[in-house]
This record gives C-alpha cells, sequence and structure tokens, in this order.
DNA sequence: GCACTTATGGTCAGTCTTACCTGAAGAACT
DNA sequence: AGTTCTTCAGGTAAGACTGACCATAAGTGC
C-alpha cells in the first residue's frame, strides 16, 4: 500500500477511525453516549460511539458524519472538538488502529437510536463508569477520562457550558451544568454574579420561567463570548457523585 | 488492506505520521526547529521535522524516536506532548496522510545535524515565519500556530516555563521565556514574587551566579509542582516581536 | 395570611494583581 | 575610596476578584 508513499521505510498499515465522547447533562447528572457493540470484537460491551474515516473525508467530517449516525443530531448545534490521538500498538485486536477521540458537548438530547454499528445506544452516567459499574471496550475508559478532564477545564476558561444547555434557559440551569460536570456544589449567589460580569457570556431575554415552585426566574441566551477572563475557577476538590 | 478490519465499509487507506514542533528559547526570542526537505515533494522548501509511523510503534514512541533522529536529544529530558491531529483529505499530495502533531519544549538545544529525511535542520526564530519572511510546507504552519497556541497556554497553567530553562537557572531566565513565548514584557518584580510564592515551582540551590553586570541572581532548580493555582495569566496583548 | 422554595442582590473580609518605590550587591570608572 | 550603573530582591498601596454569608423578592401550596 506504500506505492504512493515514498519514504526511507514503508509506513505502517494504518487504519484511523474516531471516536466520539457526547456528553449531555441530565437531572443534574453527567451522562454520556455509549453503545452496544453489535460486531466483533467485544459484541455486546458497552463501548463509545465511532466508526472509520472515509476515503476523502477530514476527520472533523467523520466525526459529525458519526454524531449524525450514533444521535440523529445535526453536528452544527453542538459543540464539537478534537480531544487526542490514541494509537498504542495493540489498543485493538483487529490490527493497527490509531483512533482520533472527538468531544461534543450539547444540550439534553433525544434518546438515540441504534446507528449502523451499534445494537443499541443509551445515555449512561458518567459516575457508573467511573466506579466500576460500566466497563467499556478497548481503551475507552481512558478516553472517556481524558473527555471528562478536558471538558472540566473548558468550563473554566470559556463559556461551553451554555452549549449543554437548550435555550432560553436560566443561571440555575447553567449552574447544574457546573456542578454537574466539576460534581460540586457552587453557590448560586456567587457564579450569578461571575456569570453576569462576563461581558458576553449570556445575554437577557427579559421574560420569565415560571417554576413549580419558588420565585420564577429570568430567561437568557448564549452571548457571542467565547472565552472567560478571568477564568471561573474550580477549587480543586472536583469528582463525580 | 482491509482484511484484518471488518465493518460495513472499508476504512480508507491511510498512512499515520507525527510532526514535531519544538520550541527552545535562544537571545530571547522563541524559535522552532525547521528542517530543509530532502525529498518530494516541496523539496527543498522549510518544514517541521517528522515521519512515519512504524509498524508495532505507538504514537508518543514515534514522536520520541524522530525527535532523537532530528535533534539528538534523548526524549526523557524534554518535555513531550501530544497537540492535534491533522487529516485533511489534500493535505499531502502523496495521498492521504494523517499527521499527529507533538509539542516539545526544551532548552537551548545544541543545533541539531540533519536527519534521515531533512537535508538540513536549523532554528528558526517563530517571528520571521508569522510574519511571512519564511514559508512552510503543507499545513505546517497551521501546525506550528496550534502549537505556540498550545504553549503560551501551558506557560500560563503548568510550570513547564522550567523546561526551557537549563539548570540551575535564575529566576530572570525563567521571566525571559515568558516574554519569548508571549512576546510581552514582565515586571521583574511581580514575576519573581508569583514564582517564589508557588509551591513547588523552583527550588532554591543557595548559589549565585554572577552576571557581566548588576547584582548576583539566586539559583534555582525546577521543582516537582506540575500545574500554576492560580494561573500566571498574560493580560491579553501577546504576540510575537 | 403563613410557610416554603428559589431567584436575585448586597456586604464584608481576605486574597491576588498591578504599578510603583526602595534598598542591596556586584562591576566599572574616576 | 567613592560614585555610578545595572540587575536582583523585597515592600507598599490601590484596586479587582473570591468566597462565605445575609437579606429580600416573587412565586406556590396550605
Amino acid at each position: 500500500m506504500s506505492k504512493t508513499v515514498r519514504g526511507r521505510r514503508p509506513p505502517a498499515s494504518v487504519a484511523v477511525a474516531v471516536d466520539l465522547v457526547i456528553f449531555t447533562v441530565r437531572d443534574g447528572r453527567l451522562h454520556v453516549l455509549l453503545i452496544e457493540r453489535g460486531n466483533m470484537p467485544h459484541r455486546g460491551e458497552a463501548a463509545l460511539p465511532g466508526g472509520f474515516v472515509r476515503d476523502g473525508e477530514a476527520l472533523d467530517a467523520t466525526a459529525r458524519r458519526e454524531l449524525r449516525e450514533e444521535t440523529g443530531v445535526v453536528g452544527d448545534t453542538l459543540h464539537l472538538e478534537q480531544l487526542h490521538a490514541y494509537g498504542a500498538p495493540e489498543r485493538d485486536p483487529r490490527g493497527r488502529i490509531v483512533s482520533i477521540a472527538y468531544l461534543a458537548l450539547g444540550p439534553d438530547l433525544p434518546t438515540p437510536k441504534a446507528g449502523t454499528d451499534a445494537a443499541a445506544a443509551h445515555w449512561t452516567p458518567v459516575s457508573s463508569i467511573l466506579h466500576g459499574q460500566v466497563t467499556l471496550a478497548f481503551d475507552h475508559e481512558q478516553i472517556l477520562r481524558d473527555g471528562l478532564e478536558r471538558a472540566r477545564s473548558q468550563l473554566e476558561h470559556t463559556t461551553i457550558a451554555a452549549a449543554f444547555c437548550k435555550e432560553p434557559f436560566t443561571i440555575a440551569d447553567l449552574r447544574q451544568i457546573y456542578e454537574a460536570v466539576w460534581g460540586v456544589p457552587l453557590d448560586p449567589s456567587n457564579f450569578r454574579r461571575k456569570v453576569m460580569k462576563t461581558d458576553g457570556f449570556v445575554v437577557p431575554i427579559g421574560e420569565r420561567r415560571l417554576p413549580e415552585v419558588g420565585r420564577p426566574a429570568g430567561l437568557f441566551r448564549r452571548g457571542p463570548a467565547e472565552t472567560l477572563t478571568p477564568p471561573l475557577m474550580r477549587s480543586g476538590n472536583v469528582g463525580l457523585r
């Protein structure tokens, strides 16, 4: 296969795949989309959704295509970023497969239907994986942990937390995202002050939402800002319930 | 080539390469290691060093091997981290090549000798590339820009700046790293206070360095700390001279 | 009305940052 | 020796930001 590639030593024969860590927040807890593998190896086990890169397809395009196939969501509405490349020689028994992992964040998505390669897909609480109640195929648990750490870090420095929220949303909705991803409770008052003072994080819509109980909350949309300066810092003690 | 990979659609035939963004600081300016390409395509043009992943070789191992081949430096002494994967279909005229870029940071290294695939290798000021005086082959300018941004960000949140310094070093040496990478002057006094107060960033060696002019400066080694909390923030106006 | 819940806004002390200022320790020069 | 120059080292005061906490507002259900 190296006929098109000249080099001192022919490059290894490698397949490139894309795996997706798709996070959402449901009932105040962080969930990740897992599939039950329909093919060997690891048939019947839980794994991250993903698939191979096709001829002439950019990596981002593969990620968006898989995202659409697995969740039915058009990628343009979701935050999607590259996470890391995993290429340990023995990570997949089928042969040399380098996987480019992507991180996707979105508001509470519809329960996905089974995709092409998946017997079934469901939202799984991240804590159940971290606590060993669910085990993942391949090196997908490591990918998930890396994705979680990236998401936590992004919440500190950027405004992507709003990507988890269906618009319009309240400040409390946004705060619950932070609490779910970081695994720590935040002071509502201080959180509000910080968010409101960051220019362009959220913009008020002027309306209110009537809750079942409590004072009505103001509604907001995402603002144009992308970075948080200064960052919204987590004070160290993070973890998932 | 898909005989070992079962799937609904055979994966694209892809070669995987590793490219290196190797930074160092010389004469108070940030430099990157470039090679002059010895083979087609882009023969004779400047490019980042790199090479193909070999059979059974992990990605990190490829990066360390290339680092050694290009610079003669044993990778264990350098900071090395994965940066990003680049996989646009047309990024390399030889065919579909996905490149995993790595970022390496090190103290002023010996002028490297030509590597396997390189006609020549030299340290090039990053500013000359950013200002268009030097153009890079493939999409390597984008990789370089991403690497620069990563390095700048890492300086804020971690202690890797010390990886740029040959031990022992002075606080002023460390500060010049920040100034070179961020492209802004820093207040020596405030910088010192911040570094000294961060537990485990640097440890005093008890000796002093006699400069050509001025008061002798205390000498330090790298400390065990890896993260900076709170971060050492750049106040927005960054850029390279 | 009253109890309860959540949203919103404010206070206050402590910490960190920024922009300065002052003195210390050496070399070079007169 | 004494002065000047340079850089290192440390300090100070104003302001920004954080975290803990309190107070009030605006709904619901009784």
